[in-house]
DNA sequence: GTCAACCTTCCCACGATGGGAAGGTCAAGG
DNA sequence: CCTTGACCTTCCCATCGTGGGAAGGTTGAC
């Protein structure tokens, strides 16, 4: 009973999924599921008596939810946390809130620092005349000793 | 003439630095400064005898840009551009601001991204009631069939 | 029985960066 | 002249998330 499928006809047939097809029903590459197993983000399926995977629908949820928590930036280490907590019926909502305010204080400093290099660029692209001239401000800020954060005030330094 | 050192004394003399000292005048860190010279960002410097890399201030100026390129989180690829334009004096402007834009463009892509899920973490943080019950928003969003893009509306699918 | 389409594991790659080992060199002080 | 510590050299490995591809076995439809 542990063991309830051997071949894949038996399981095909109460719905069981193999690896693409699980793929395909979570948006999950094949490729990146096994990876999930290997690093125990999700517990490995079952497999038939040929070594192929097996995964019922609840398998698949997971997949997407973990699916979901990428698509959000979540990184791979919380997001095996996430999957512990909601398997845990015992967990509390804090728990969860944690990590996700840890993950969004993350991207909200790349965020900051991508909007800096953002204003820059903008102004530097902004700056050059874009002919067959060679002189360019942007090189010239590049080349020059102030620091790349610095924008319209680079001329007084 | 060709070469003009053969020994780290003889070099000093003339201002030149070992990889170290051009590591602290630059911001590049010795590991980095031999990567970009593997990968073509930096022509390979002359050195001593002994093998250890010369490196004089026009040197040290050059990997100072790349510096300040990677600050604006210009990739190594186009940084190997850039330097090829700066040290051409025959390139034209719009050639440098076609890879700046193209930089620009990327990043705008990247922040697109990262403010749409910052939108729905904020909201999924703030719907969280963060206590020891185990009922989560952050967890049943995540578990939707909905997609993760999904923020105030999700309640209505 | 054959064949395409799938599965398995294993290794390699990207991009940028750092850690560390094993071995050679330099400079300062005795 | 010799020791010592700080530094250099090359080489390999790890990170993080993802994909490519090889070599070999399975499945299912005709």
């Amino acid at each position: 009973m542990a063991q309830k499928y051997f071949e894949m006809g038996d399981a095909r047939r109460d719905g069981i999924l193999n690896i693409g097809e699980a793929a395909r029903a979570s948006g999950v590459s094949a490729k990146m599921i096994r990876h999930y197993e290997d690093t125990g983000v999700v517990p490995p399926p079952p497999r038939t008596v040929a070594g192929y995977r097996l995964y019922r629908e609840a398998d698949v949820h997971t997949l997407r939810f973990v699916q979901r928590a990428r698509e959000l930036g979540f990184p791979v280490k919380e997001i095996k946390e996430l999957v512990g907590l909601w398997t845990n019926r015992r967990r509390s909502s804090a728990d969860v809130q944690r990590v996700a305010k840890r993950h969004l204080m993350a991207l909200e400093r790349k965020i900051d620092q991508m909007e800096a290099m953002r204003g820059t660029l903008r102004h530097l692209v902004h700056a050059c005349h874009a002919d067959e001239r060679p002189d360019c401000p942007i090189l010239e800020e590049l080349a020059q000793a102030g620091a790349a954060r610095a924008t319209a005030r680079s001329a007084k330094r």
